[in-house]
DNA sequence: GAAGAAGGTGACCCGGCGGTCATCTTCTTC
DNA sequence: GAAGAAGATGACCGCCGGGTCACCTTCTTC
């Protein structure tokens, strides 16, 4: 896609709009939201959206990616303005809980194949990169047991909020219970060895 | 829908060649699993299909209450054969999430809205009844977290599989990991206080 | 303000899927 | 073995959703 700055005027304000439309019937409908209803909301026509996007699947990419970096930016914030410790790894998987139980594309949509979309392969590896110095850094005060990685977070945090998805509606906060639980999970002392390695990256073919 | 007892003989045995079909469909493309092909592959026509399910929906049921009550059994099992406390806990969610992992339709269809569905609505009722048997033995032994449910133990053994389920063609067991995370989360001592009250059954609207 | 390029439009296509029904076949019963 | 009830069939329907394209509109540039 095309930088920003080469769009014409109407062009770029329509992308603007394409954008905001689609984080918004995504969140609240999953990825299966129709590029109709975004377009609509947007208001464009659907030729429009598929002109910005190709296909449907562009237009998830690109969401996701800037959710990710969000988070990424977080992380950060995390690093600088908190000591290290178990309390700064559950400081964050609540954060990103909190934004997976708020949209329910997020889960999908991350787990999702992202090969050839470079942006989003970017965003990732620049999240997993972050999630280790977290957690590497709570390693080293003795809090968080020794044997688990970022990616092992990641997946705790998908999992805590993934698991509540259906009930979401009727107990909006049931996620922070099993986020709670795992944390727990986290300590170091009396623990069962881990029986299969963590992933490498999180993509899936 | 009518006993067996009163169905025609060939129409008994189009009935179970459909529900052995759909067994193996669900479990290996989920739910979306097309009507058509698990016809076809019962041998009969997608009628016959509606006349011994009304609906898709009613199919589903049928082999979510078997795979239930497939679940309470084993409870019952290892409530007699082994000794109570946090492995007997430990084993139970490893083999209900080994069946999570094999069925990829398992888990969409637990969480699904079972109103109506009296068979369902049964099995659902008493394996929540046999998890909090299997889980108050093991408080009572010390061996475990004072503040979880059976319903608790069902989540988390869906949180374990279900979070790994777009990775299990590469990493199978790769929800072992998870779950032995989650189980060390049970262990009673330094814990966090769980900020929500668990779910009262397994149901959501 | 003319001209052409960039962008927008929406009717249309297509495949997939759940579900229906008039019609034909098979089982059961006496 | 006749009759009728129970069951099986598969063409058909309607809906949905992603994606296309020939044609029209708007912006930019000189």
């Amino acid at each position: 896609m095309k930088p920003d700055a080469e769009l014409r005027s109407d062009a770029l304000r329509n992308r603007r709009a394409l954008l905001e439309a689609a984080a918004e019937a995504f969140a609240r409908h999953g990825i299966e939201a129709p590029v109709e209803a975004i377009a609509r909301q947007a208001g464009v026509a659907k030729g429009t959206l598929f002109r910005h996007f190709p296909t449907k699947r562009d237009l998830v990419a690109a969401i996701l990616a800037d959710r990710i970096l969000t988070l990424c930016e977080l992380i950060d914030e995390i690093t600088r303005e908190r000591e290290a410790g178990l309390e700064a790894v559950a400081e964050l998987m609540s954060a990103g809980a909190a934004m997976l139980a708020a949209d329910r594309s997020f889960f999908d949509a991350a787990m999702r194949d992202a090969e050839g979309e470079d942006e989003l392969l970017a965003a990732k590896a620049r999240l997993v990169q972050a999630l280790d110095r977290l957690v590497g850094d709570a390693q080293r005060t003795g809090e968080v047991r020794e044997d688990v990685s970022g990616i092992d977070v990641a997946m705790l945090m998908m999992a805590a909020t993934n698991t509540c998805a259906p009930a979401l509606e009727r107990e909006p906060q049931l996620w922070r219970r099993y986020l709670a639980l795992m944390v727990d999970g986290l300590r170091p002392g009396d623990t069962t060895p881990l029986p299969v390695p963590a992933l490498v990256e999180v993509s899936v073919s």
